[in-house]
RNA sequence: GGAGAGGUGGCCGAGUGGUUAAAGGCAGCAGACUGUAAAUCUGCCCGCGCAAGCGUACGCUGGUUCGAAUCCAGCCCUCUCCA
């Protein structure tokens, strides 16, 4: 490995977040003699970002810890158009309408990770439809697409799969990766960017604005992509049966968050303190060594730390005590979900009410299998009303869903 | 525009008139074992209903038939080759 000279590269490398960088030695020289501006760009398909721009978020946050200026780029004008890469087949348009609403639901969770404002390292958030939106068509051909060889597209891989795949790929969709070079190309322009920061996935597109700004401006900017981060039984992080894990706490909440953590799997503990934590790697090396049953403390500070950081110490807190009043006590902590019982539901409806079975079907499945429990005790009769005592009860679904049942 | 292939449950993929809510695999959930881990084994896996039962479902719309994912017609979409 190479020897960085610069705080950032150096930390970044040791944390785990780089998986491929265009010139390492030109890059690493840039870090350690300048402030440097990079960007990285979300699309705005979803109301929420998730686990899996995580990486990226914390990439721009030591980023700015190590001095530099983080960008944030929306990609408004880019997911008009909707990115091929990754995906098997095209995406449903989403309205320009849609899009808006999904920016300004986003715009909010930048703020926990990285601090905005006008100094020289504050971190910035811009939205590329504000220069895509205008774009002249015959123009815009002329000037960037005579830069693009056909030939030279069709051998992407976010192409190529598709083709591959004999899946189709819309025109429209085939010019994402000449919109998002663009992007790089007006970012060094107006905000004198040098870098661009995104998934392993990325990487072509992210070359392919690094050789368009220097064919037509003579810029020399640079790359980095993060590797993309699986589990160790080689699963994509971030997906779980229940869906995405929302980094928004109105679709998940801190509890579930910090429940998403704390179920890190032994081998992954050490690679996320690094990369979605702030301890020190000398703390995380200490954490990493604990084996056996000791190896749960690990994930527990992995859980608190991480919830802490997007929502705040105290919902961690509260999270790890419920966590510890279920869990290990036995009882019911109070950050546990809870639903209203009324004048009295079906335990199957209640399943169902708190998300935890996706139908009342296979809630009644559930109790045949003896999974559901109603405070402690399993329960038989998959007809059985639910009415509220006078303290709650506890409702739980296998080990590890548990909610309270109130009036 | 022409010729061929194809569109099946979250995904992959069998099924070419009836016992098909549709084989098998993956993913997922639960149980056992554990440490709220992994691996392994077992069970479950369209919905509504306490239940009897009902409703949906094999691209769409019609038709044939006692009966259709399966046959016929038209349409839509995808792929390959040709123009």
């Amino acid at each position: 490995m190479t020897e960085f000279r610069s705080t950032l590269m150096r930390v970044l490398e040791e944390r785990g977040y780089i998986h491929q960088v265009t010139d390492p030695e030109a890059f690493d020289a840039l870090a350690s003699r300048e402030v440097v501006s990079a960007y990285v760009g979300f699309d705005a398909t979803a109301p929420s970002l998730h686990v899996g721009n995580l990486v990226s978020i914390m990439l721009l946050r030591r980023l700015q810890q190590t001095g530099h200026r983080p960008i944030v780029l929306m990609g408004g004008g880019t997911t008009k158009v909707g990115d091929p890469s990754g995906k098997d087949e095209s995406r449903q348009l989403l309205t320009s309408d849609q899009i808006d609403e999904n920016i300004a639901n986003i715009r909010r969770v930048f703020s926990r990770f990285l601090t905005f404002g006008d100094g020289p390292t504050d971190a910035i958030m811009v939205n590329n439809a504000d220069w895509l939106d205008r774009l002249e068509y015959i123009q815009f051909l002329r000037e960037v697409g005579r830069h693009f060889t056909i030939n030279r597209m069709l051998t992407f891989d976010s192409v190529r799969l598709r083709l591959d795949r004999e899946q189709p790929l819309t025109f429209l969709e085939f010019n994402y990766m000449i919109l998002q070079a663009y992007d790089f190309l007006e970012l060094s322009r107006r905000a004198d960017c040098k870098a661009q920061f995104g998934g392993s996935d990325q990487w072509g597109n992210i070359v392919n604005g690094i050789e368009l700004a220097r064919r037509i401006d003579g810029t020399e900017l640079f790359g980095v992509t993060t590797p993309l981060i699986t589990t160790a039984d080689g699963a994509k992080m971030g997906k779980t049966a229940r869906g995405a894990v929302w980094l928004d706490e109105k679709l998940l909440s801190p509890y579930d968050y910090w429940q998403f953590w704390r179920n890190t799997q032994d081998l992954d503990v050490g690679k996320f303190l690094k990369l979605f934590t702030d301890l020190s790697l000398e703390d995380v090396g200490k954490l990493e060594r604990l084996t056996g049953a000791e190896i749960n403390d690990a994930k527990i500070v992995l859980a608190t730390e991480a919830t802490a950081m997007l929502h705040g110490r105290e919902a961690a807190m509260m999270a790890e005590k419920t966590a510890r009043e279920t869990f290990v006590g036995g009882g019911a902590g109070q950050d546990l979900p809870t639903l209203s019982l009324g004048d009295g539901m079906s335990i199957a409806h209640a399943l169902t009410a708190l998300g935890f079975t996706p139908s009342n079907k296979e809630a009644k499945r559930k109790i045949a299998e003896g999974a559901v429990r109603l405070d402690d005790v399993t329960v038989n009769d998959p007809a059985l009303t639910l009415k509220a005592g006078d303290g709650p009860l506890k409702l739980s679904l296998g080990k590890k869903r548990h909610a309270l049942l109130v009036r």
